[in-house]
RNA sequence: GGGCCUAUAGCUCAGUUGGUUAGAGCGCGCGCCUGAUAAGCGCGAGGUCAUUGGUUCAACUCCAAUUAGGCCCA
């Protein structure tokens, strides 16, 4: 058997489909769950996704984050169970049945039937469900979603309802109202999500109205843009510490802010008396509209609230608290009575006076008339300003209070940021700000919503209004005794539970509350309701709570980031986590947000399909650090596929050519022992690139291992692709090319084997995580027969550093090495000066005083990477080489602080020969105003300037220079390389085998024939040609020109 | 309107506790290699570090404001 060498039409995404394959078939995720079970547990929790939408490129970064982190912690030892889990309740879910069933409002659904549209929910939850197995198997993420939990069971509402009866009974859960934009046509409240879809810029009415002050002669000047909810009113509001005035005005004494007197009037008034808003606190006035005014003694005064702006307006606002956020807060904090005109649908009621029956935006002219004719108008204006609109039926949205419950968040506000700073975010900037943010400004959370797909909230009322006790229902078996007659089986959802009655103490029937649960409470119980706690598996959900990781978007901060918080922090006062990985959006290639109707999304599938599921993966991580918005483009993914996947998988191939040819797969496997064995056996001692990449690796593994625990993926894994792409393929194989040449059992090629062998081993480990078909594919060649091996690569261990290997010293020498070469090329370069083309010498000055005699041992490499004859220290060439001296600014700054600049001015006049002097002594010595100040060689900078004849570059404290003088000598090597070259390019065009012997035909001037005739066996050697013979061309001859000499080629076969 | 994040080469991104030559890959230009070969490698050009002000001997880096994009909330 022999390595497959993965080359000609090797594909990416068909070779995941073989490893898919193969982890089907062998269950490899459900073995490697086995093989961990005694393991210590490592909690991870997944964030249910909804599968009644499809899964986008946005799901495939935050799904591969989860795996890499449980896979990483698997292979380090821990047992990582990945339980998957399903959200199925909630208004989305709604929608897209109302739509399917053309129904337009509540009262459509209720007449259709709410049995049938919530059995038509339950079916639809899992409709993209296939779609989401299918991307879940594709990318490559290990969870176990046979055995998911799923918000729509019974056994997981139980649990729902559970909690919901610990906080009931413990008096957390009350009755009050929210505000929130209500459809009046669809009758349905929407969510912020839809809100946002659905603004358009529009021109309202906009209403200056006097308001008549009590028993006092003047009157308020009131602003408003909704003249429909001024016969709601319940209060003005003004700023307690704004500056407002009183103003006549056509024989009227009006009071508003003084900031905005000549936006209201068009001109200046004379100010007859000033006041602060305080002044006015709780003074009342005469209600405009008598539909409330004898059914309260508790509104119609002025209050104080800061958020009244100078802007627009008057500065005196009006405020309905049935109708906006800020007015039901506001109103809270007065005591003021929750006044509505209006039924949900915007049909005014019917003690509405003479408005009773119409819509509210019907309503407006005819209110703005009256109040004209009752003299209360002082004008009228339109207002141009973004409104929402319902995305579905376009009416205009209104803000109003509707009565909901709630939960006591607030109570445990201190608790909630205690919780919070115990968790690690990644990035902290979460903690510390969104988050903390959020909890500081904490709001009672609202639980209820008036839908019907839902868990339905547990808790019963009594019918008797003068009774009206409350109570919770907190398990399946409660509601089974106390129930009057409950029908099996039961079903935790409405309408069942609608038509379920208790007896209430007082002897009469209760009825449950008609309101369905937020559906964010239902994910937010997912710590205890996956195990249907605590009704079971208490073993289970103590191992496994709090969690150690999670990683969802940034969009879930108030979301179920929150709604876990909440929910444990009222429960067990811990976190429900330890540590959130929070990633950012996923924008189109311009920075936008991907949206359906932009057509700017990129599809998953497509995207796997076209490039793999592994570089969809890497590239997702390494483009971008996680919580940076990622600017998605597949060219630069192509770019990944090029970079990383292309080299690592030539790497191997190279590997595997060679070895093949030594038979290592056979043999090894005729010994009986592993390939890392037998090569191993027949090593030599490990010379200074063995030991160099080795050393490299074992870096890397400490890198990426502290990476990983520190959650900082991209840093880990952008060091492992600058291992493979610069260290180990470009570095090191380049560089060891020859050692695989040899012939037999070489022992310098088998441990260039075996060293090209465990690294490439070690990094599939090491990307196990990351990329875990490309990871077991090439595990599973590079462990070739060997009957011991594990099954999959996700069954071994993550590499562990091996401190003994890393020599730091030889990594620095190294990197100098690599320096120094890229110097001498550039100065190569600079000069027109080809690599064949030999030169005498190169010189090297190395940083900081170090010894030239580091480079002991690593001299020829820079001989063969530059061509050149001698490579020495630069110590000998001053005479060749002009310096000068810099200030090193961080070294010196804080010694001289404001000399700085004077100093570094002084450095640059020293002549050469002083800065020579100055780094022979270590000492530079200059006279800032008078007074010598001495910097020590740590805080200057030598910089050599080349002469005529040499070639100078440097690069910090390295710097090389290249004798450029060409002898004749040289000057004819140069010719022999040159045609060496162009003969093999002959033989390549020619098609000839690397095999082929061939005879060479030259034609050319005395010089490059001297040349050829001087370096005669080299040539024929490297081109391998039996004769090299001077004479007219035959018939393929070509024409070159050796460096400037006119030479006409020909090559054939014998 | 409030909170948070982002802005560095044509593109995608690095840039340690502030230190004077701001890096890498792609693309582009030039070249090399031809025993990893429909691959590989090198060198080069390219930047007012979004704008404005401040702190400092010294600012891409710290502070403030502004502009643009993103997210969340009003």
């Amino acid at each position: 058997m022999k390595f497959d060498l993965l080359k000609d039409d090797f594909s990416i995404p068909a070779a995941e489909e073989k490893v898919l394959a193969f982890w089907d078939t062998r269950s490899v995720f459900h073995q490697c769950n086995e093989l961990a079970k005694d393991k210590p547990h490592f909690v991870f929790y997944e964030g249910p996704p909804t599968a009644n939408g499809v899964p986008g490129i946005h799901h495939v970064i935050s799904r591969t984050i989860k795996d890499l982190i449980c896979r990483y912690k698997a292979m380090q030892g821990f047992r990582v169970d990945r339980k998957g889990g399903w959200d199925t309740h909630g208004l989305p879910v709604e929608i897209e049945v109302e739509k399917q069933l053309k129904l337009e409002n509540k009262a459509q659904v209720i007449e259709y039937g709410v049995a049938e549209f919530n059995a038509k929910c339950k079916a639809s939850v899992f409709k993209y469900l296939d779609q989401w197995n299918r991307i879940t198997r594709r990318m490559g993420y290990w969870i176990d979603l046979d055995d998911a939990y799923v918000t729509l069971t019974n056994e997981y509402i139980e649990s729902v309802w559970w909690i919901l009866k610990n906080f009931f009974d413990r008096d957390l859960i009350y009755k009050g109202y929210k505000t929130l934009p209500f459809c009046p046509r669809c009758e349905t409240g929407l969510s912020s999500h839809e809100v946002a879809q659905g603004y358009q810029l529009i021109k309202d009415p906009s209403i200056f109205v006097k308001v008549k002050a009590a028993d006092e002669d003047f009157s308020y000047l009131v602003w408003t843009t909704t003249p429909w909810t001024l016969p709601s009113n319940a209060a003005l509001c003004m700023h307690p510490e704004a500056d407002y005035v009183m103003v006549e005005h056509e024989g009227e004494k009006l009071v508003l802010a003084e900031a905005l007197i000549s936006k209201v009037f068009g001109e200046d008034k004379e100010v007859l008396k000033r006041f602060k808003g305080a002044d006015f606190e709780r003074r009342q006035y005469i209600p405009l509209f008598d539909i409330f005014a004898d059914k309260t003694d508790k509104a119609f005064y002025v209050i104080n609230g800061d958020f009244v702006t100078l802007e627009d307006g008057t500065g005196i606002v009006h405020i309905a608290p049935g109708f906006g956020a800020d007015d039901y807060e506001i109103g809270q904090k007065y005591g003021l009575p929750v006044l509505q005109a209006i039924e949900a649908n915007g049909i005014f009621k019917d003690f509405a006076g003479k408005y009773a029956g119409m819509f509210i935006k019907d309503a407006d002219p005819i209110i703005i008339k009256d109040l004209k004719s009752a003299g209360r108008l002082f004008k009228k204006e339109l207002y141009e300003h973004n409104y929402p609109f319902c995305w579905r039926c376009d009416s205009p949205l209104v803000y109003i209070a509707r009565q909901s419950w709630y939960l006591k968040t607030t109570q445990f506000k201190d608790q909630l940021i205690r919780n919070n700073n115990a968790i690690n975010w990644y990035p902290d900037e979460i903690r510390s700000g969104r988050m903390l943010d959020w909890l500081e400004n904490n709001v009672d959370w609202a639980l209820s919503r008036e839908r019907f797909w839902g868990t339905p909230i547990p808790i019963w009322v009594c019918d008797d209004d003068k009774c009206g006790k409350m109570r919770a229902v907190g398990s399946i078996e409660q509601l089974r005794k106390e129930a009057k007659d409950l029908s099996e089986p039961v079903e935790l959802h409405k309408p069942m539970m609608d038509e379920v009655k208790l007896t209430c103490e007082c002897g009469s029937e209760m009825t449950r509350i008609p309101e369905v649960l937020d559906c964010w409470f239902d994910s937010g119980s997912m710590p205890y309701a996956q195990w249907h706690y605590p009704f079971e598996n208490e073993d289970e959900f103590k191992i496994k709570y709090p969690a150690d990781f999670i990683s969802e978007a940034v969009d879930q901060t108030r979301g179920w980031f929150y709604s876990m918080i909440a929910i444990s922090t009222i429960l067990y006062d811990q976190p429900p986590f330890k540590n959130n990985v929070v990633m950012e959006f996923i924008l189109d290639k311009e920075g936008k947000k991907m949206s359906k109707h932009k057509g700017n999304v990129t599809d998953p599938f497509e995207t796997m399909d076209r490039f793999g599921a592994d570089p969809t993966r890497w590239y997702l991580l390494a483009n971008s650090a996680i919580w940076v918005p990622t600017k998605f483009d597949p060219d630069t993914l192509a770019e990944v596929v090029r970079k990383y996947f292309d080299t690592l998988r030539n790497t191997y191939s190279f590997f595997a050519l060679y070895a093949n040819i030594d038979e290592v797969v056979d043999k090894a496997a005729e010994a009986g022992v592993s390939i890392e064995t037998y090569l191993d056996k027949k090593a030599g001692e490990p010379d200074r690139f063995d030991r160099w990449i080795m050393s490299r690796y074992q870096s890397l593994v400490k890198e990426v291992t502290g990476n990983f625990d520190k959650y900082e993926i991209t840093k880990a894994v952008r060091a492992i692709q600058h291992f493979v792409i610069e260290e180990l393929s470009n570095w090191y194989v380049r560089n060891n090319r020859r050692r695989f040449w040899a012939t037999g059992d070489d022992p310098a090629k088998m441990r260039a084997y075996l060293t090209l062998y465990r690294v490439l081993l070690g990094v599939c480990k090491l990307t196990a995580p990351v990329t875990p078909f490309t990871s077991e594919m090439l595990f599973k060649e590079l462990m070739g027969l060997d009957k011991e091996a594990p099954l999959s690569v996700h069954m071994t261990s993550f590499p562990k550093p091996d401190e003994t290997l890393i020599d730091k010293q030889l990594e620095k020498t190294m990197g100098l090495i690599e320096k120094a070469v890229s110097l001498g090329r550039a100065a190569r370069s600079r000069k027109n000066l080809k690599v064949r083309q030999p030169l005498a010498e190169f010189l090297v000055s190395l940083p900081n005083q170090m010894s030239f005699d580091k480079l002991e041992g690593f001299l020829d490499i820079l001989r063969d990477e530059l061509n050149v004859k001698k490579v020495s220290a630069a110590g000998r060439l001053d005479q060749y080489v002009s310096y000068s001296a810099k200030l090193n600014f961080k070294a010196a700054g804080p010694r001289l602080g404001g000399d700085v600049k004077k100093a570094a001015d002084l450095l640059n006049q020293l002549t050469s020969d002083q800065v020579r002097e100055g780094e022979q002594t270590g000492e530079f010595k200059i006279a800032i105003e008078g007074r010598e100040v001495v910097l020590s060689s740590e805080e200057v900078q030598v910089v050599r300037m080349e002469k005529e004849g040499f070639a100078v570059e440097s690069d910090g404290g390295l710097s090389v220079t290249l004798v450029t003088e060409l002898s004749e000598e040289l000057l004819q090597e140069g010719f022999a390389r040159e045609l060496v070259n162009k003969i093999q390019n002959m033989r390549k065009s020619s098609g000839f085998e690397v095999t082929d012997r061939i005879r060479v035909t030259l034609n050319s001037t005395e010089r490059v024939k001297l040349a050829a005739q001087r370096h005669d066996e080299f040539i024929r050697s490297e081109t391998l040609a039996d004769e090299l013979e001077f004479a007219q061309a035959t018939g393929n001859a070509k024409e070159w020109n050796i460096n400037g000499e006119k030479t006409s080629i020909s090559v054939v076969k014998v």
